[in-house]
DNA sequence: TACTTATATATAAGAAAATTATATATTAAT
DNA sequence: ATTAATATATAATTTTCTTATATATAAGTA
C-alpha cells in the first residue's frame, strides 16, 4: 500500500531527524533509500523535497553537513547537532505521539 | 504532548473521512470537539482548516451536507456518500498503515 | 564502444493545504 | 450586561511539497 502523497506533509523534516539520530551520519539519498527500505517501499521521499528540507534544517540549527568524496562521487554527509537534541527529541516523540493518536482516532471505525 | 501543527498537514481530510464513517452524521464544529477529547486535547482541529477541508471533500463526492436548525443555531450536518465507500476505506486504511510505517521507522532511535 | 541504470546533489516554478485573522450570530452562564 | 461556548464562513498569507529540470560520476550490459 503505497502512502498517499499528502500524508507526508509535514513529517518530512522529523523523519530526517529520526533517522539521523539512530546513524550519526547520512546523506540525502541515503535517507531516502533506508526510508525506502524500512518501509517496504511504502514511504518514499523525492530528491526535491529532501534537499530543501536538509537546508533548512542545517539553516535552523539542527544538523550540520560536512562533503566526502566517496568513490569518486561527491557526498554531503549531515549529522544532528547536539546542542538541540532536546528540540529534536521531542519533535521525533511528538510524531510518534502523533501516529499513536491517529491510530486511536480511526481504527475504531 | 500538544501535536506540532504540521503533523497534522494532509490528514485533516482522512481525518473527517474516519469519523464520519463511524458516526453517520456530524458537523464540522462536533469534528473538532470528538477529536480534540479522543485525543486528550492533542489533535486540535482548527476552524479555518475544518471548514474549507469539508467544502472540498463535498466538492469531490466524498461526502453531503444538510442543513438543520438545532437549539435556534444552524447546524450543517455532514455524512459519507455511500458510492465512494471504497476510495474513503482506502484513504483511511493508508493512513493507518502510514502512521504505522512511522511508528516502525522511528521508535528505534 | 555506447547505452542504461544507479548513485548523488541542486534548484526553480507551481500547486496544495494549512495557519492566522477576521466576521457574524445565537445560547448559556455569571 | 458581559463573557464563554456554540457554530459557520472566508480572505490573505505562509509553508511545504510536487513536478520538472539540470548536472555529474560509476557500474553494468549489450
Amino acid at each position: 500500500m503505497k502512502t498517499r502523497k499528502e500524508f507526508l506533509s509535514g513529517t518530512l523534516s522529523t523523519i530526517i531527524l529520526g533517522l539521523l539520530k539512530e546513524n550519526d551520519k547520512m546523506y540525502g539519498y541515503e535517507i531516502c533509500q533506508v526510508t525506502k527500505q524500512r518501509t517496504n517501499n511504502e514511504i518514499v521521499l523525492t530528491m526535491g523535497a529532501i534537499y530543501p528540507s536538509l537546508y533548512k534544517l542545517e539553516k535552523e540549527g539542527y544538523i550540520k553537513s560536512s562533503k566526502e568524496i566517496v568513490n569518486g562521487r561527491s557526498r554531503k554527509y549531515y549529522s544532528l547537532n547536539p546542542t538541540t537534541i532536546n528540540d529534536i527529541d521531542n519533535r521525533i516523540a511528538s510524531l510518534l505521539n502523533f501516529s499513536q493518536n491517529i491510530t486511536n482516532l480511526l481504527k475504531i471505525s
